[in-house]
DNA sequence: ACGCGTAGTTGACAGCGTTCACCGCGAGAT
DNA sequence: ATCTCGCGGTGAACGCTGTCAACTACGCGT
């Protein structure tokens, strides 16, 4: 604040800071309206502004959409992180609850960022090999990583899982988790992957409004789910 | 066709047929273009007449999108039903094999369809107690009857399975299965939820395309899946 | 002090959902 | 057989959207 030398040169700073403000006043829409009714020219009305000039700083207004959902992955990822850290490393199954109980309640304070993230993302091509690619890949790393935690503390019958898997898709699986810079084979992966549907199934049955209203607030239902998931996990495998 | 009495009054028979017309080019459009890019004056100007007109059938172009998302379900119900009733009625696991690949093989035949109806559904309102609520009833049904059919072949143990649930929960599932008329408790309507939400986050991931692609068909990982959801809810819970 | 790049403006184009006023034909009633 | 009314259909219009092009003004570097 008191510095007489900017590190960045003032211009930049200026342009940095506009663009910033266009993506809180576009996250702002966007909590209130939904991604849909999202528009640049609500975005520049809001900013007393005219709509071609969000143009200097937006290619368009999917790409706005696009640096949107990414900011919301990593908000995510956050959350999950944080709570990673706040848990007990060597309860492992707590832990695995701490996270994924982060994991509902952010989907759960943040409902259109989930719908916007974890929504249909658009038909085909669109390889969002970008930010957004990379923030989800460190959310999901979080929930990896509370499962290979679990597997290297030898909680889970690594052997008896693995068996069963084509060796084409235990060498993709392989490469997934290299991908990933997680040190675990593809059964480990295949634990972490049943897990991670498991924990996504139910939110986006819950947040996209497809389980019955009658229900009410699921929590222990979540919680029993991912108890579940995590126990399951840790047993030898019935004959399959 | 030689009927010289027809049923309907002929006026009635034309409002039918042009009503057909539109959502079948609605639904083209819907599968070429994706739920977004759905306008009505595509639809009119396929069908070579005015944008206007169309409002003489349909109230909106929501209402229209609401139409075609109840027929996906009806579409996905009627696989379902298909898969159930030419399954073996007393293999259960492989009944509900049958099953559950009969939904992922919908959903990736009509993955447009897939997005339309288990994508975000409008904020919050829209209470869908129309047609959509219903197929979507008639669908998990098709789920429901897998397990309660499972349960009363004493697969299950039901017992164990209800334990830590609150009894306001317990509550609520039974008031769901009433609904459903499904005759089973809160045990059995617990493994149903859990068979369905892994099912069904498996198959949002893929569709979605939050699965890498570097995954190629996971066709035997979803078969895992299922066939593990499945055992577990045949074993004793472990202490959760 | 000058010139240039850059942020911002106005204005326009095409397309969208939706509404309104009109029009013609066919069916039902007199 | 005629009259009338309603229903399907048309065309124009409004206000909204994303996006682009031409133009202006300001600030920075030389």
């Amino acid at each position: 604040m008191t510095a007489v030398s900017s590190p960045v040169p003032r211009r930049e700073r200026l342009r940095r800071a506009t663009l910033e403000e266009i993506k809180r006043t576009a996250h702002a829409q966007l909590a209130e309206l939904g991604p849909a009714a999202l528009s640049l020219r609500g975005v520049a009305r809001a900013m007393g502004m005219a709509p071609s000039a969000l143009y200097r700083y937006v290619d368009s207004r999917e790409v706005l959409l696009e640096e949107l959902t990414a900011d919301g992955f990593a908000s995510l990822a956050d959350a999950l992180e944080a709570a990673f850290a706040a848990g007990d490393p060597h309860d492992h199954l707590g832990r695995w609850l701490d996270v994924t109980r982060a994991h509902r309640h952010w989907a759960l304070n943040h409902p259109v960022e989930y719908r916007l993230i974890f929504g249909p993302r658009v038909p085909e091509g669109r390889s969002v090999d970008n930010r957004v690619a990379a923030e989800l890949k460190r959310s999901v790393a979080v929930l990896f990583r509370c499962m290979t935690e679990a597997i290297e503390a030898g909680l889970v019958d690594t052997g008896q899982v693995g068996a069963g898997l084509t060796p084409t898709m235990q060498a993709r699986l392989r490469a997934w988790a290299a991908d990933h810079a997680v040190p675990i084979g593809p059964a480990g992966m295949t634990v972490c992957l049943t897990a991670w549907t498991q924990l996504h199934g139910f939110l986006s049955l819950e947040t996209f409004g497809h389980l019955p209203p009658a229900l009410g607030d699921p929590a222990d239902l979540f919680d029993r789910q991912m108890t579940d998931v995590f126990a399951q996990a840790c047993r030898p495998r019935p004959a399959g």
